[in-house]
RNA sequence: GCCCCCGUAGCUCAACGGACAGAGCGUCGGACUUCUAAUCCGAGGGUUGCAGGUUCGAAUCCUGUCGGGGGCGCCA
């Protein structure tokens, strides 16, 4: 808001702090007023007062926020107040400017009436990026912990497309590697025939992989047999081909269900049997140029990138691409894909994985030796680390173990919640509706919880927590949309044009229409920062500020003028909690 | 041994180096003849783990330290 009016203003500050011979700063910053219930930016003259102190300019004994308080002065009452300012102050060193009322809520709300489900978002910037989430594998659980990948990758997505990012989804999909090879011997020495129940796929296939690890802990003298058919595979034997395909797709299935109900979709979905092959012979290439050690038949062969490199202290260490056996491991598929990428999208301006974090070494290695290999683009991969979620006591997910929560029970449980919330808060919805919000709400708030966070926190996952409908969550910031629809429904206008304001404003719309002004910085912080949280935290914001707004300001019940601008200002905050929750990935239902 | 992350109210978490460190939950007390009370208002709650340093100014940056978690050659 205001740029262009801001960034002159800033000038001609410059100029005044000039005239007195006080050094001026390169550019003029300015932050919101943090006081609620007015508004308008401010800026401080502490770092030109500092600056005068290392110079010798101050005179002695005087302190740097004096003089600071003493120029804020200075400039208050020098500067000619601006078009669409109501009045400028200095307070403690900080030169406060306050928007005219009527120029500035027009202002913000013919944005919202002229973008619509665009408010809050930022111009195009002409650069495609690619975010590779999810990475589920087959033939295993998809738990809750998988959950926070999938949910804060679309969520990284729509707030890049936001901030004007052409983006590209990627999925990468574990579909062959020892963990399917382990399943596929369980299935054939043990299910030979078995179908997975409808319904029921992804739970029937991690029980499978879960038996399969028990039974190899319990007689570790199988392994022997699991090596065998991994060389069948390798081999290429029709037989088991044929079995890992059609066993693959009830995993692939699954995911699908999963994704419809996220909402979630995939526009390049690569597997890792696509690139095994690939990275055999990119590991032979490696041999052959020095970056890899051939080891066998002794040992793996490996990258040893500290020694590459010269490093005396331990930084990047070294890994191992392929098994001595010759068989693949993740490293020996990661390098080819992420060529493969660059080769279909030459123009990617990042390439970014969101891995948890305890990959952090692995990803640091990969992308090492993709530098080392000289691909010109190395410089554009980027790991999107975030922290994992922890059962209670700080047990680890695991399907190895099977300590997980499923998606598909922490699904219908957040569901079923919803439906008995909904069936006594509004039990004359109809059925149909009742169903939609209750899938809405229980959605929402399972990906609040997980978006709401530092990516860098753990999540433990509490069931209470996680299905919690009250204070700071999803229903909380749906609520006030339905309430902003109910409002608009009811006077049977969709889109009043927005008004400037005829009667002095109520200290709650002031702060509302600050808030969703708040909104597109919000979106382009989180797009820098590949951190959902801060369109969490703005639009629980809104959310507030409109339920605030909403308990003290009647808009159907009241003068005509005021009303006018009521209405267009519920059609802002409608517009920008919809969006911020579309941003998050939840949706805004009409009523609940 | 080397590296990474976390430590803020009883609990779960916010806080762009900037004005008085804020929310929710929980506790106690209030508000529905008025647009949906899944809401709102009030009270109470803090040596931001600790010690130094940088800075006009530090929860935020740096160093050290304590506590918790994680990673470090044939899992992914």
């Amino acid at each position: 808001m205001f740029e262009a009016e801001l960034q002159s203003i800033g000038n001609k500050i410059r100029g005044i702090l000039a005239e007195h011979n006080i050094p001026a700063p390169e550019k003029v910053e300015w932050v919101p007023l943090p006081f609620s219930g007015t508004w308008g930016v401010a800026t401080n003259f502490f770092p030109v007062a500092a600056q005068e102190a290392r110079g010798g300019l101050l005179p002695k004994g005087k302190r740097v926020p004096d003089r600071a308080a003493e120029i804020a002065q200075l400039v208050a009452e020098a500067l000619p107040l601006p078009e669409g300012f109501q009045k400028a102050e200095a307070v403690r060193g900080y030169l406060n400017l306050y928007f005219d009322p009527a120029a500035y809520s027009l202002h913000v709300l013919q944005a919202a009436a002229q973008q619509k489900d665009r408010f809050g978002h930022l111009p195009s910037r002409g650069e495609r990026v690619m975010v590779e989430y999810s990475q589920p594998n087959t033939h295993k659980a998809f738990h809750v912990g998988h959950l926070r990948n999938v949910i804060l990758g679309e969520s990284v997505c729509r707030i890049l497309e936001a901030a004007g990012y052409d983006v590209v989804r990627a999925n990468y999909i574990g579909d062959i590697g020892l963990h399917v090879i382990k399943w596929l011997w369980n299935y054939i020495n043990y299910h030979n025939g078995e179908e997975p129940p409808a319904g029921q796929k992804i739970r029937w296939m991690g029980d499978l992989y879960a038996e399969a690890v028990k039974r190899l802990d319990e007689n570790p003298e199988l392994e022997a047999e699991v090596r065998a058919l991994f060389a069948r595979w390798d081999a290429r034997d029709p037989e088991i081909v044929a079995l890992w395909e059609k066993t693959r797709r009830w995993s692939l299935e699954g995911f699908d269900e999963v994704y419809r109900r996220l909402g979630v979709h995939f526009d390049r979905v690569y597997f890792e049997s696509e690139v095994e092959e690939p990275g055999k012979k990119l590991v032979e290439e490696m041999i052959a140029k020095g970056i890899a050690v051939d080891e066998r038949p002794d040992g793996p062969v490996v990258v040893r990138l500290d020694e590459l490199l010269g490093l005396e202290k331990e930084t990047y260490r070294s890994y191992v691409v392929l098994r001595s056996d010759g068989t693949s491991l993740y490293s020996t598929k990661d390098l080819p894909l992420a060529i493969l990428k660059f080769q279909e999208y030459p123009d990617l301006a990042r390439s970014i994985y969101v891995v948890d974090v305890r990959q952090s070494l692995y990803m640091k290695q990969i992308f090492k030796t993709l530098e080392l290999m000289g691909y010109p683009w190395a410089d554009k991969l980027y790991h999107l680390a975030y922290e994992v979620v922890n059962l209670p006591g700080n047990v680890t997910m695991s399907s190895r173990e099977g300590t997980v929560v499923l998606l598909e029970d922490l699904m219908r449980e957040a569901k079923e919640r919803a439906r008995a919330v909904v069936e006594e808060k509004n039990p004359q919805l109809d059925e149909a509706t009742k169903d939609a919000v209750a899938e809405a709400v229980g959605m929402g708030a399972i990906k609040y919880t997980m978006l709401a966070r530092e990516n860098t926190k753990i999540v433990v996952f509490d069931w209470e927590r996680a299905l919690d409908f009250n204070g700071v969550a999803a229903p909380y910031i749906q609520y006030a949309h339905v309430r902003a629809n109910s409002i608009l429904r009811k006077a049977g206008v969709f889109n009043p044009p927005p008004v400037a304001p005829k009667h002095e404003l109520h200290p709650t719309e002031v702060e509302l229409i600050s808030q969703l002004a708040l909104l597109p910085d919000a979106v382009k912080r989180a797009a820098e920062e590949f951190k959902p949280l801060h369109i969490s935290n703005q639009a629980y914001q809104i959310a507030k500020s409109f339920n605030d707004f909403y308990n003290q300001c009647p808009v159907l019940n009241t003068e005509e003028d005021v009303k006018a601008f009521r209405l267009s200002l519920v059609l802002a905050a409608k517009h920008a909690l919809a969006n911020a929750l579309r941003l998050l990935a939840i949706t805004a239902p009409e009523r609940m």
